[in-house]
DNA sequence: GCCCCGCGTGCAAGATTCTTGCGTGCGCAC
DNA sequence: GTGCGCACGCAAGAATCTTGCACGCGGGGC
């Protein structure tokens, strides 16, 4: 799994590609890269085992899922006790409506990505995820009001000497 | 592109599925769902021709591709010039380290997740991007050290009635 | 300098998967 | 009751994926 993932500049193109579009058929990935489809294939493959391709994922449509509302909320716990730290971590990674959550440094414990139907849902949402007796101490939502860019597409840059 | 997107629960399903593995085979995902392979393979095309299924794309690995720090960055422009916020825009989402970015309401106008190599070149990207003659009023960095949940995965609830 | 070996490639055959025309059955409106 | 629309399963053909094989290139070791 972690083997040895030094990247090529033909791998990290066939990688931009599939950020865009992973069902590209092989001959098409190989005729962009100069590369026959046997070859291509193997190095997907490798790219699949090593890990560095960790999965391949359809991205759905906000709107015709009924997800009208998207927010960002800041959340501090009540105290540094890892207990409840992992507590908090395992219930927001069991709740369907939280797509990311990362924990951060400062003031605030965790930002977290939070859909909605809508405002009445998303105080539902707070409310189980964040009101009284979840050990939040305090939170604060910040609602979207545009996507301006979403993807989980990674920067490909070359390892740049510097 | 946008006809009829009502989805029973055989799509939701499917959907569910492909949100973890648009890989799988027609013939595994109709087993799963109790379908022969080519209803399924009729579902997908209608809920891709739809834009229900909007990509399918390759998940890649942050350690492999050299991103060792990610980091919530939440900013203020100076003042509401749609022209300043239009530019802010183009500029986020033709530069690669930003994987994503959203408009919000409050004091702030909008949370950018940021992703760079190391501390050093997560200054040389806020600097380029948040600092000095780029229309930041102040800007606020954020720095991850942990991601609890990552991905793009959006809520299948049924319409619930209500 | 020459040989050997490892590695990635292209080619081609076989296996798997996808695609689509066709006929059937079910539910609903008339 | 009948007709119609719609989704289904089946099966054949097309497209794609997978892998064994031989070749060429480059880097040591002698």
């Amino acid at each position: 799994m972690r083997t040895d993932p030094d990247l090529d500049d033909l791998d990290r193109r066939l990688l931009g590609l599939l950020q865009r579009d992973a069902r590209r058929p092989l001959h098409e990935l190989g005729d962009e890269v100069g590369l026959s489809p046997s070859a291509v294939q193997r190095r997907l493959k490798r790219l699949r085992a090593s890990g560095v391709i960790r999965a391949e994922v359809a991205v759905l449509d906000q709107r015709a899922l009924g997800v009208g509302l998207g927010s960002v909320v800041l959340v501090a716990l009540v105290d540094d006790d890892p207990a409840r730290h992992a507590a908090f971590r395992d219930r927001l990674r069991a709740e369907p409506a939280v797509q990311q959550c990362f924990g951060i440094i400062g003031q605030w414990d965790y930002v977290v990505l939070l859909l909605s139907r809508d405002i009445a849902e998303n105080r539902e949402l707070s409310a189980e995820l964040f009101g009284p007796g979840t050990g939040v101490h305090r939170y604060e939502t910040l609602p979207a009001y545009e996507t301006v860019k979403s993807g989980l597409a990674l920067p490909l840059q070359p390892p740049r000497p510097r």
